[in-house]
DNA sequence: AAAATAATGAAAATAATTCTCAAAATGATA
DNA sequence: TATCATTTTGAGAATTATTTTCATTATTTT
């Protein structure tokens, strides 16, 4: 039988996957023409639900949604607000400390917060 | 000079560092009788100014603060709801990675989904 | 005590997300 | 193909969490 998946769910899924980047429901919907607000939502819970795409929970007002694809970790400027990926997989560790617990993983999220280097950077321009 | 805290802002304080555990503004607001809601947030955000208080994103619909005590990870189960601290530091493996991207770490979030120990637990009730 | 400053609460305003429901699209069946 | 059933859609209403406004009250300073 496999999954169905709609037409307007998989443009939803071409744009995450094509653009790479983190993305808000709004940022989906200006991204593709002649699509209703809540079919934007609704692909995402589907494409989450179905494990294609993760939702993200970065501190950000809306929540950001990705295109699964290595792990990483994120990085969120706390001056500019920019998203970085950090390539890093610490999934085993964060599994293993859960199996201690009693608990069982499906998915893990690491977000650092602090000033990115775009921004330090303009801080100290040039020394003298 | 030190810092001004006001009184209601002391009583947000003093509620989540005794609770010891993760509250929304509701589940703060509900703890305080004759407190309005705006003073609940007020103090939320100052507290957290002044990195007494952290603003987790656990990926729920609203954002849940906790009183900064040791560091440990989060466990929230996908099933019931509930959050669990996971005792682990990878504060110091997040910094490094940042530091290699160029980024400035002032605190990092680890945070894990999957099904608790509870809910394990009530899906195989008692075996054969 | 008078003046200046900061904190408060009630209610309105915002913003993100979800819900409702009738219409359109799709798929299955006869 | 015509018919029936199921799913998907979008417009807008409804919800929910959070922020803002603003007149009042409390606190500090002079």
């Amino acid at each position: 039988m496999g999954v169905r998946i709609s037409q307007h769910a998989r443009s939803v899924l071409a744009v995450l996957s094509e653009k790479r980047c983190h993305m808000t429901a709004e940022d989906v919907l200006d991204s593709l023409q002649g699509i209703g607000t809540a079919t934007v939502y609704r692909a995402l819970d589907h494409l989450t639900e179905l494990g294609l795409v993760r939702r993200l929970a970065l501190g950000k007002k809306s929540a950001v949604y990705e295109y699964i694809r290595d792990q990483h970790m994120h990085f969120v400027c706390s001056r500019c607000g920019m998203v970085h990926d950090m390539p890093a997989d610490v999934s085993g560790m964060v599994r293993e400390t859960a199996k201690c617990c009693g608990h069982q993983v499906e998915w893990s999220e690491v977000t650092a917060h602090g000033i990115c280097r775009d921004c330090q950077n303009e801080e100290a321009p040039e020394e003298a």
